[in-house]
DNA sequence: TTTTCACTTTAGAATAATTATAAACTAACT
DNA sequence: AGTTAGTTTATAATTATTCTAAAGTGAAAA
């Protein structure tokens, strides 16, 4: 992805391309595989990549943006830590409680034979399995 | 479940039957539904029924001296706050984000047909279903 | 029983993740 | 260039949870 796709990809969710969200976007979406982080490890991670540090509060707004405007996905983990993912579609995950680490699971991979309906009123959003791994 | 059940869930457990423990257990346990909540909603929920207090940190000890033995299960939901839950057979889980709902689901109301293998000299522990609900 | 002692409870301090605040800054429209 | 609304920043505040150390209490032994 390049540098004007990111710029796009900015404008095109009304988040002004400040130099810090440009420098963040870079970092997250300018590579070939997805990435799951937590906060604090992009944190560090940006810190270790451009020597620049950005305010924590600005990577927590900025991954918020990034959220809202659907170009990063929120992963729920057993924990106290937020996980994020790169990869926006519809797909599952493998989780090492051990390692904290988190892999993904394409949707096709996993097939759903029988769903219950959902309860009164309420509709299906979406399904997420997760498997849960040990050694 | 009857006041004796409790003693020798208890002891069962390693447990020694404290006032507090006791207290804790009967109300987490002596009902006919599963009971899914978090530390804090117990604990509003114990001052409320008895008018007693038991310090935050019991609750805490408490709970998860039952999550190591086996009977009560931690279920991860998107957000900050730990749930846990008196069912702890295999199942899953509706959720409701709007209101911070929990509803079990029965491991039988849903069938998987295809799942991918475990990587590299990993094993599957289990695999936990979220269907997450909307309006 | 009483004594003893390891296990518990408790209030409050400490920690960790996250959010709020308010002042300084800046992108972008005019 | 000037204005303004949106943004960044350091710091404070908040929230969930864990730690600590002193006081309390089951239960095994005397």
């Amino acid at each position: 992805m390049k540098k004007i796709d990111i710029l796009k990809k900015l404008r095109s969710s009304r988040l002004r391309p400040t130099k810090q969200r440009v420098e963040i976007a870079k970092f997250l979406f300018e590579r070939e595989k997805t990435f799951h982080f937590t906060v604090e490890s992009l944190n560090k991670l940006l810190i270790k990549k451009s020597n620049s540090k950005i305010a924590l509060a600005t990577i927590y707004n900025t991954v918020h943006a990034f959220k809202a405007s659907g170009h990063l996905s929120e992963v729920e983990v057993r924990g106290n830590k937020t996980y994020f993912d790169t990869n926006v579609s519809n797909h599952h995950h493998f989780y090492d409680s051990e390692t904290s680490e988190l892999i993904d699971i394409d949707a096709n991979d996993i097939v759903i034979q029988k769903i219950p309906k959902a309860p009164n009123g309420k509709k299906i959003k979406n399904v997420e399995v997760f498997i849960n791994l040990k050694k």
